[in-house]
DNA sequence: GGAAACCCT
DNA sequence: GGGAAGGGTTTCC
């Protein structure tokens, strides 16, 4: 048997086409024989989980099959009474979040290859790079093998979340209830904007600074496909960056759709049963999210590699797996969102659920270095907690990776509340100090806090979505409605963006005013009427003059950075941590 | 409750 | 020579 287990998925946006097995020859032969053992280990694991399936799987009868079967075929038939095809859904992503992000900051790196992250790993590459074979969670020096001419930018996370939080005021407009799945995608119900939106709207064109390409003026229409084009295109003129998006009846598949034309793109499932029957039949399980190297493998195992076959092999699905994971497959065969008369009556703004941080190192077993580490670990996560309004934790939660990358976690509880450092450090100290009994060189500490609590104020800033998990993924959880979701007093486009569907953007000139001045929304200036392309190119440069200012608002020390090293406000840390930052790798 | 193994960006 | 960092859910004990 033999077995391949992807760590990478197959065809990415804008990895078609590619010498994969070139790609991966350049990948194994610079591969350190440390790591190999640890991916072989891994690959073990699955092989013996994949032997243990067929095993179960020989010893089964036929009559035990067709039985599992038949009640599968119960169980689909309750899912299809409940299929839901009147709902617009939609995904949006970002194309090459980061990377887009850098280039438009700095022209250069607009037409050569380029990755965002650091000689050890990068977060993405943008689509020239992608044609090397380059992309995200691939490490910058393997990277540099595909691609000699690759220009690596080291990020700047606390950037790439401004910017999420400047699209993601178009997206409120079109629904408040959005949900959001990291920073550079979010989940629509657009629905009840489709429907409320009676005449076409006219927006005039608000241009991002600097040399990014303008268009027109749009006039949209009413439909789902146009207004979604409208908000892509309204999210470039705000940001200069582009994204994608898909449309269907349900978020998974709206989530698969907005891959199929990135960048720049958009592809709508039409709302039938039969296109989204034989859309699933062929569709790679990898595809859907939540299916990742290991399930891809397991399922190859069983010779599942189409969502279709997960229908087609119900009855050993049943079998092999847990009620939750084969009624998952089930749903995702069938392409089938469920909108129940029973809808959760729990919530859908939830607090998160942990913080963490942690930093990886040259591998060493040196315990003062390594206490010193966690040391600024704690400081670290204790200094971001006002942020997030989070007042402490109950559990703490050390991680380690040790040199061969096994990793480990070890975890406590505590009646208090860990909030300081004091009450946090000497947790973390105890357990260090018993793992380093093994005597094994560490590459990686981690600190995390959970069962967290929370500075009470109705901020929805502080609030966030949970996770979709397999099952929600698939039925959507009630939401709030519009009126209990409480406007950000310090939002910047609040007076812009806020608008009802049926009128036009206040950046819009109203037809109907007879005034004979007009005055800038953001800096207040009053201007002639008639001079239009005058408070036009006005409001464009206040607008973009706003962005910048908001970008530049905090600084770049205040928040999370993609790498940090230990630096401190005392001289006594300073020298505590010295030995740490001198291994760190970046 | 704790730990590991998945998953996602 | 070198393989991240942050967050989540599910499963087993
Ligand atoms: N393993 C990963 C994957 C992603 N990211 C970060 C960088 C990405 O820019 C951002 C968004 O992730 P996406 O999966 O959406 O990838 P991109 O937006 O970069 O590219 P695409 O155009 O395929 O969406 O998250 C990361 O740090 N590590
Ligand atoms: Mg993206
Ligand atoms: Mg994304
Ligand atoms: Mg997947």
């Amino acid at each position: 048997m033999t077995l391949t287990v992807n760590a990478f998925s197959a065809n990415k946006a804008g990895m078609t086409g590619l010498d994969k097995e070139k790609i991966q020859k350049i990948i194994s032969s610079n591969t350190s024989s440390n790591f190999q053992e640890y991916s072989s280990k891994q690959i073990h694991r699955i092989e013996a989980r994949i032997k243990r399936n067929n095993e179960l799987l020989s010893r089964l009868s036929q009559e035990e099959i067709a039985k599992a079967e038949s009640e599968m075929n119960l169980e689909a038939a309750h899912i299809e009474a409940e299929r839901e095809l009147t709902r617009v859904k939609v995904h949006i992503d970002m194309d090459a979040f980061f990377a887009s992000v850098e280039m438009r900051d700095d022209p250069t790196l607009r037409s050569i290859p380029m990755g965002v992250g650091t000689d050890l790993m990068l977060g993405t590459s943008n689509y020239i790079a992608r044609k090397f074979g380059v992309r995200a969670a691939m490490p910058g020096f393997m990277a540099r093998k595909l691609c000699p001419e690759l220009t690596i930018i080291k990020g700047d996370y606390l950037k790439y979340r401004k910017e999420s939080s400047i699209i993601r005021k178009v997206f409120d407009e079109y629904d408040p209830n959005l949900e959001s799945g990291g920073l550079d995608e979010v989940y629509m119900d657009i629905t009840d904007y489709v429907a409320a939106r009676k005449d076409p709207v006219s927006r005039k064109r608000i241009r991002y600074r600097g040399d990014c390409v303008c268009r027109l003026p749009l006039l949209s229409e009413n439909d789902a496909i146009n207004i979604v084009n409208e908000i892509r295109f309204r999210v470039e003129q705000i940001s200069g960056l582009t994204c994608s998006a898909g449309i269907a009846s349900n978020w998974m598949l709206a989530k698969i759709c907005s891959d199929i034309n990135k960048p720049n793109g958009q592809f709508r499932l039409a709302d039938d049963k039969e296109t989204i029957i034989e859309f699933m039949r062929t569709l790679p399980i990898r595809k859907v999210s939540g299916i990742g190297a290991v399930t891809e493998a397991i399922l190859k195992g069983i010779g599942v590699e189409k969502c279709g076959d997960l229908f087609e092999k119900r009855g050993i699905i049943k079998l092999l797996f847990t009620e939750l994971s084969w009624h998952w497959f089930l749903r995702v065969a069938l392409g089938v969102s469920q909108r129940g008369a029973s809808e959760e009556t729990d919530n859908c703004l939830r607090h998160r659920k942990s913080i963490s941080t942690e930093r990886t190192f040259k591998p060493t077993i040196q315990l003062e270095t390594l206490l010193d580490t966690i040391h600024f670990l704690c400081a670290d996560l204790i200094e971001s907690l006002a942020e997030g309004n989070i007042l402490g934790g109950h559990v703490a939660t050390l991680s380690i990776k040790f040199a061969n990358f096994d990793r480990i976690s070890r975890s406590q509880s505590a009646n208090y509340r860990i909030d300081t450092v004091d009450n946090f450090y000497p947790m973390m100290e105890r357990l260090l100090r018993k793992e380093m009994k093994r005597g094994l060189k560490i590459r990686l500490l981690g600190v995390r806090l959970s069962k967290l609590e929370f500075l009470e104020k109705e901020t929805d800033a502080t609030k966030r979505k949970s996770q979709k998990s397999l099952h929600e993924f698939l039925v959507p959880k009630k939401r709030l409605s519009a009126s209990t979701t409480n406007e950000d007093s310090d939002d910047l486009f609040s007076d812009q963006f806020t608008i009802p569907p049926s009128e036009a953007d206040s950046t819009e000139i109203p037809s109907t005013s007879s005034r004979s001045t007009i005055q800038c929304p953001i800096c207040n200036q009053n201007f002639v009427y008639d001079e239009n392309g005058k408070i036009n190119s006005h409001i464009d440069e206040c607008l973009n003059l706003e962005i910048i200012n908001k970008m530049e608002e905090t600084p770049s020390e205040a928040a999370i950075r993609p790498i940090k090293q230990a630096k401190s406000s005392s001289k006594s840390s300073t020298e505590r941590y010295k030995a740490f930052n001198e291994l760190l790798y970046c």
